[in-house]
DNA sequence: ATATCTGCAAATAGTTTGCATGGCC
DNA sequence: GGCCATGCAAACTATTTGCAGATAT
């Protein structure tokens, strides 16, 4: 069954695809269109923070057939299969994003309470205090969740005027 | 209408109430039973992370007339005051927590991947990254959520034998 | 060929809300 | 006395699941 694939003219895109189908491949799962659409949709919204029901709504513009259990079903397994982030931020919706291929650095988040904008940022000054609180705990810390909370740069501006 | 309280025997705890009765009255909200037991219970529970449901269940003990409902809307106004902390682990459910009143630290979590155990911890590590962090991305940043996951002490020892 | 995946609809789980009654200030 | 808070049940929302048919390998 022939289906259309966005049109990626990028290199990063071509990349991305492949790593898609051997993760997939290498841990046993099959290699489906709605899989890959759900990537890509993620990947053309790179620095967006979208929850189930946007990535359906997106993904329906490109194949309207699919529905929204498989969208949960795939963002969950591209999210454990560490293809995409999960983001929560307590306001009851799951939210997803596309990983950093190319830092090893996780990302942290600066969260806007004025405005409501989700800033990714890529740091490694966690890095450090991850290996001191291992030290001083005893814990061997795997991975980490850094939020930031307070006023972004445009909205301490308006506010100065 | 009389209505057994909980046994303190702790200066601790009375200092907390009175912290409890200052601050609602302050926020002009009523003063009641429900929301002093709900407050006592998580005081008695400190170092737990307790879910809603939880809750209930122990304040039950207390008092069985409590509803589900008081306890949701009881957690969420003791949160938004400060009096109690938040914190989600992404499992599906909301957890509160006594807030340190002591010290002005945030406190982190260390979430154990193997056996699932919640830690505290109180450290100013992140105080001085808050700071690079502001004037990196001229991000005013007011709070921040940090969470280590991996593999914990006990769980490390279990697993060398 | 066959085991996995999908779409649909129904089920679930956690949380919120409307409303009449009860309790604090 | 007036208004906020509570309890109950019903409503809601996000997410999960069962199942029959479709699809990738």
């Amino acid at each position: 069954m022939s289906q259309k694939i966005i049109e990626l003219g990028d290199e990063l895109m071509i990349k991305f695809v492949d790593l898609y189908e051997k993760t997939l491949k290498e841990n046993g799962y099959k290699l489906t269109n709605q899989r890959r659409v759900v990537l890509e949709t993620l990947y053309n919204r790179v620095g967006e923070h979208l929850t189930a029901e946007e990535v359906h709504q997106l993904v329906k513009m490109v194949n309207p057939e699919i529905g929204l259990a498989t969208v949960y079903r795939t963002l969950q397994l591209l999210s454990e299969l560490g293809l995409i982030d999960k983001l929560n931020l307590d306001d009851g919706v799951v939210r997803y994003e596309i990983g950093e291929m190319e830092t090893k650095h996780r990302h942290h988040h600066l969260i806007c309470e004025e405005c409501g904008t989700i800033m990714g940022v890529d740091d490694d000054m966690l890095d450090a205090l991850e290996e001191a609180f291992s030290k001083k705990y005893g814990f061997k810390v795997t991975d980490h969740v850094v939020k930031f909370y307070g006023v972004c740069k445009s909205c301490l501006q308006k506010q100065g005027s």
